[in-house]
RNA sequence: GCGCCAGUAGCUCAGCAGGAUAGAGCAACGGCCUUCUAAGCCGUAGGUCGGAGGUUCGAAUCCUCUCUGGCGUGCCA
């Protein structure tokens, strides 16, 4: 990465002026604001001058001045306070492409990074109560992307989908489908009143109907229990992994909380957490010393009943990702999971994993506006839109740039009607729009003879307008994003890359013609650029999960 | 009460690995299709970055306080 090379020959430069010893500090290097200050900038002048106790602007200028013989800048220049700008050789830049077009679909990716570490990423992992909702929607491109990503930095990487079918909830549900099981069969018409209401569980009864035939009653009662949870947990989860899959989501794992528990990782869990010593009784109920760990207060674990809560399910899965070997876990949650990550981490800590290797990444809610009011939602009322409803509605590549272009941990306002209403002029369409052009452009060259097997390198040098050495000098910023994201998890940032790499190209569009049968060669090169920032657009919109159409 | 998140243009939001004149989309206004797709381009207008202090050569960005909104704070999951 060019920002790598950069930062090298600076620790050169440094080193060849004679300062005592040299520094430690990270060398700093950015993307200047504005353009007049050239591509790339340091601060390194400025940092340095304290403990130096030079003036920030000499040095930057005995570094500039050892800086700018350089063939890759074609000027390097100190500035007012202590700033160092390099202005990246038009040659460099040229020859940039080369690397783009050759690299194709490799390009942005980085393994060196990874260098395969192993990456769990678990997300979605919605309660098998119900279809998908849209917070659920936004996990789920959210997720996905971020597990792209690290699969291009060269990540071992496994998606991984924990199904709560276990629990109170799981009752509740088998209850909600009995009551609308007598009320179809007419042995009772009261509906549940705290059960879930939603047209589904109304299907779900049915289809048990249809199976089993009137039969189904004579069962007893811890028959149709578990007939029901199989049936209604089985539909449920096949239907949101129908949702998933329209959402171009594939998990690799789903792990079942039941089949866990079966496994008789809870007793061990509880066995292993009283050998500790991190637990104590009081009232009748167990509870765990979080509070010595970090969590505001200590937490109930067995509950005066003897069944255990939500949180020793969690911790023995979350003790399978540790044993399991994985160096970064990271979970992405729900906002009403807020409250939990405290009670995680702190039993993590206790068991003796490291809590470090974890994070949580908050999703905050999405609310759906109709008629531009907030409409609340809620599963067990059963008037929420599901992940299928937003797909029927703006389609996957709509849906999944939306989520986005928003960083995780801000609300997002989901307007329906806007979204179909505005579909035409959604950010999405625009970098689609682009890459369609491009690949129009392609098919236009080809009929009138021009084709890029006969561009040679020379022809790069015909490259000269402003607009289009500003498009390369973004192209070769995309795997350095790539990277950022990486570390920073702000996938946002490539929806905002991408829409400004289609600006970039659009307005380069109107002002020059590619195809100019006069000008061979400046047509061939223009059209290698073309390739280029579709490689670039593609790669971006791959990782984005988001489809990149030849035609639009 | 305590904790977390947010507060930036009329609206929805970027920017917050401290940097040099705060950005985009939508909405508004004015232009551009005999030429590779107008789902596009060009231009105009719009802001004391919630407020007050502090750290720093430098703060939308870091710290403290404060106001507003959301969420969490279950022997629910």
């Amino acid at each position: 990465m060019l920002i790598n090379i950069i930062r090298k020959k600076i620790w050169e430069g440094i080193k060849s002026i004679d300062l005592k010893s040299p520094p430690k500090s990270k060398i700093i290097v950015e993307y200047p604001k504005h353009k007049k200050f050239g591509d790339y900038a340091t601060n390194i002048a400025l940092s340095l001058s304290k403990k130096y106790k030079i003036n920030p602007m000499t040095l930057a200028q005995k570094l500039a001045v050892s800086l700018s013989s350089d063939e890759l800048f074609s000027k390097v220049n100190a500035e007012k306070p202590g700033f160092i700008n390099f202005y990246i050789s038009k040659k460099y830049l040229q020859n940039a492409l080369k690397e783009i077009n050759k690299q194709k679909v490799q390009y942005g990716s980085n393994l060196q990074i990874g260098k395969g570490k192993k990456v769990l990423i678990e997300f979605v992992s919605a309660n098998p109560t119900g279809p998908l909702n849209v917070v659920n929607a936004r996990a789920a491109a959210f997720g996905d992307s971020l597990a792209n990503i690290f699969s291009a930095l060269g990540f071992y990487v496994e998606r991984e989908y924990y199904i709560n079918d276990a629990g109170n909830q799981i009752d509740l549900l088998v209850e909600s489908v009995e009551s609308y099981l007598n009320i179809i069969a007419n042995i009772d018409i009261e509906e549940l009143d705290e059960g879930y209401k939603g047209e589904y569980i109304f299907d779900i009864a049915k289809q048990i109907l249809e199976i089993e035939g009137p039969s189904f009653f004579n069962q007893t009662k811890t028959e149709k229990y578990k007939r029901i949870k199989d049936f209604a947990l089985n539909s449920i989860l096949i239907d949101q992994k129908r949702a998933l899959d329209r959402f171009r989501v594939r998990f690799d794992n789903w792990i079942s909380e039941s089949e866990l528990r079966q496994k008789g990782s809870i007793e061990d869990l509880l066995t292993y957490l009283s050998e500790t010593g991190n637990i104590y009784d009081k009232d009748g109920a167990v509870w765990l010393s979080s509070s010595k760990f970090g969590d505001v207060k200590d937490r109930v674990i067995m509950r005066t009943d003897g069944s255990v809560t939500y949180i020793i399910p969690d911790l023995a899965y979350h003790i399978t990702k540790y044993k399991r070997g994985f160096d970064k876990i990271i979970d992405i949650l729900g906002p009403d999971h807020h409250g939990h990550i405290a009670k995680l981490k702190a039993g993590i800590s206790i068991l003796g994993y490291k809590a470090s290797a974890m994070s949580f990444i908050l999703l905050q809610q999405v609310n759906i506006l109709a008629n531009h009011k907030i409409t609340k939602m809620s599963k067990r009322e059963g008037n929420i839109i599901t992940l299928q409803d937003l797909i029927n509605e703006v389609g996957t590549d709509v849906a999944r740039f939306f989520f986005l272009t928003r960083k995780p941990n801000t609300p997002l306002d989901f307007d329906i009607e806007l979204a179909k209403k505005q579909s035409s002029e959604n950010p999405v369409y625009y970098v689609q729009y682009a890459h369609a052009r491009i690949c129009s452009i392609k098919r236009m060259a080809i009929s009138q003879g021009i084709k890029l097997h006969k561009f040679k390198k020379e022809y790069l040098m015909r490259l000269i307008h402003d607009t289009e050495i500003e498009i390369i000098r973004h192209l070769i910023k995309f795997p350095e994003l790539i990277v950022h994201i990486g570390a920073s998890n702000d996938v946002n940032l490539l929806t905002t890359y991408l829409t400004e790499l289609a600006s970039l190209f659009h307005s380069f569009y109107q002002k020059y013609k590619v195809i100019n049968p006069k000008h061979k060669e400046l047509s061939l090169a223009r059209l290698y650029l073309c390739k280029a920032v579709r490689v670039v657009l593609f790669n971006g919109l791959n990782l984005l999960g988001i489809s990149a159409p030849t035609k639009m």
